[in-house]
DNA sequence: GTCTATACACAGATAGAC
DNA sequence: GTCTATCTGTGTATAGAC
């Protein structure tokens, strides 16, 4: 088990450094220390391979964002706001949302664990949105599913900026620039 | 002329369909009717070639965005609520910020164009959003910058989104959240 | 300027020994 | 299960004729 684990986590590595196109079999293999009859022993293809990759780095992100909201103190409202400004690091981009544009991801294997995670994260928002509502510490004028996805989308495309300026500070900014926003529909 | 230019527009619509990795000289060739020798004798390298495409796509998004904001009636704010729900085609992506996440991005030509972009929408927003707390049309107790960043994020991200999805729907939710916390904003 | 022919490295995968 | 050797197609470019 332990070489299928080893080639499990270069793939996870290299999707996350430099998307699914240059995860070549060759750079997995130089990375794990496998050979490649034991990759291809393991993974009949590179779209297996990533599938599998993908599907544990979702159930990673949703564990690790679920165990961040029940972690973070206060109202509803104020695990939105911890959420947004939460540290990341811009440079990298999202783990998921880093391969939307790959070609590869017409395959549904690999276009799951991105809807899968963005799903959980936009439900979980969703919850929260409509509790502070009912709480009277948001306007109950809007619309929660549209919001969510706001939130959501201001912090992927923040990624997109920092990444294009090679400054993390994009994201930051972004961040900052939606929880202000959030703040004025708290006080609405 | 004419084989240059064919040659720069099958670039142009390969980089947005498919972005760098997949914008063979093969495929250029096929789509633009012109030979190896020709694509050679214009372009010295893959990525010369692409950097002039981007270029010029840079310079259409920024005239497009001038022509829309200066078409758009109203005052400022509703200058950015227009520019928000602008209708846009969630599932083929922004024709710059797709690549954001190519490791060709590495090159400084490439990187470039997205920078001149995301800069000049990002200045032009900062601009309408002072105009519109000089009004009195928005608090002014926020950051304009940072503003700025977050909804260019919204689009982006809703992009994103979008693409994750296979659904247009996601991009248009997203921006119409945003719009619904700066409306907010306006009011506070 | 544009073409066809050629070159070389690498991606993605298979075969078969151990 | 893991290894090395091998195979075919394609990406990226160069050479040289027209």
């Amino acid at each position: 088990m332990s070489k299928r684990e080893d080639i499990l986590n270069a793939a996870k590595a290299l999707l996350w450094e430099r998307g699914y196109e240059a995860m070549s079999p060759r750079a997995v293999m130089d990375l794990s220390g496998a050979g490649q009859g034991s990759l291809y022993h393991h993974f009949r293809t590179k779209q297996d391979l990533a599938a599998a990759a993908l599907e544990q780095v979702a159930a990673e992100l949703i564990a690790d964002f679920d165990a961040f909201l029940d972690r973070a103190p206060g109202s509803a409202l104020d695990k939105i706001r911890a959420w947004l400004l939460r540290p990341r690091d811009g440079l990298s981009g999202c783990r998921l949302g880093r391969l939307a544009n790959e070609t590869a991801l017409d395959d549904e294997r690999l276009r799951a664990p991105l809807c899968l995670y963005f799903g959980h994260v936009q439900r979980r928002l969703e919850e929260l949105l409509a509790e502070a509502a009912a709480d009277g510490l948001l306007s109950d004028s809007f619309n929660e599913k549209e919001l969510a996805a706001a939130l959501i989308a201001v912090i992927q495309g923040g990624y997109v900026l920092s990444r294009a300026w090679r400054d993390a500070r994009l994201l930051s900014q972004a961040a900052a620039g939606a929880c202000a926003m959030l703040e004025q529909t708290a006080q609405g």
